[in-house]
DNA sequence: TGAAATTATCAGCCAAAGCGTATAAAAAAG
DNA sequence: CTTTTTTATACGCTTTGGCTGATAATTTCA
């Protein structure tokens, strides 16, 4: 349900993903995440280090939440062996 | 367990809250991170809306990981009534 | 309360994010 | 194919993140 994102290209190719599953242009994204157009290609292509407050708005636009979670690294557990 | 973030306000909170649960000292949250405890403070207090990267970096240094998830705000289900 | 450790803040600097405005390139539609 | 729509790039410009290198200010603890 949720996606870890470690890069940019993992972010950009996130926002490329849930802005196809809602049908939307990057015009009609940039608009209402008040950026521009030419700010989310950038984006999606993972050509820019965005800044915190312009992932959080792009992702609004998208009806989507920015989330910390513990990193749980397949760890090695006795029990199971 | 996963914390939303919808500003640098937030973000700050959530990784002073995570720093001190791991009982590290902002000078060693920075080394970890290959940053400067003067941002590491900075961040912490939401003085500064910071980069992506940075983000990803400091948070990988608390063993957290940034992701993105599906707003689900309390809608109205006429099922539900 | 006084010393030590930790955190906050300062000044100057450089690289880059994001802007407005276009335009080129690619994809979709006809 | 040709037109239309959508996406990718470009240029000049302003703002700001993050840096080095300190130093205040605050908190912790003997």
């Amino acid at each position: 349900m949720e996606k870890v994102i470690r890069s940019n290209k993992e972010l950009g190719a996130a926002l490329r993903m849930a802005r196809k599953a809602k049908s939307m242009r990057q015009v009609d994204v940039a608009k209402k995440a008040s950026v521009r157009q030419a700010l989310v290609s950038d984006l999606e292509n993972g050509a820019t280090m965005a800044r915190l407050d312009t992932v959080i708005k792009v992702l609004a636009a998208l009806d989507m939440d920015l989330s910390i979670i513990p990193r749980r690294i397949a760890e090695f557990d006795p029990k199971v062996y």
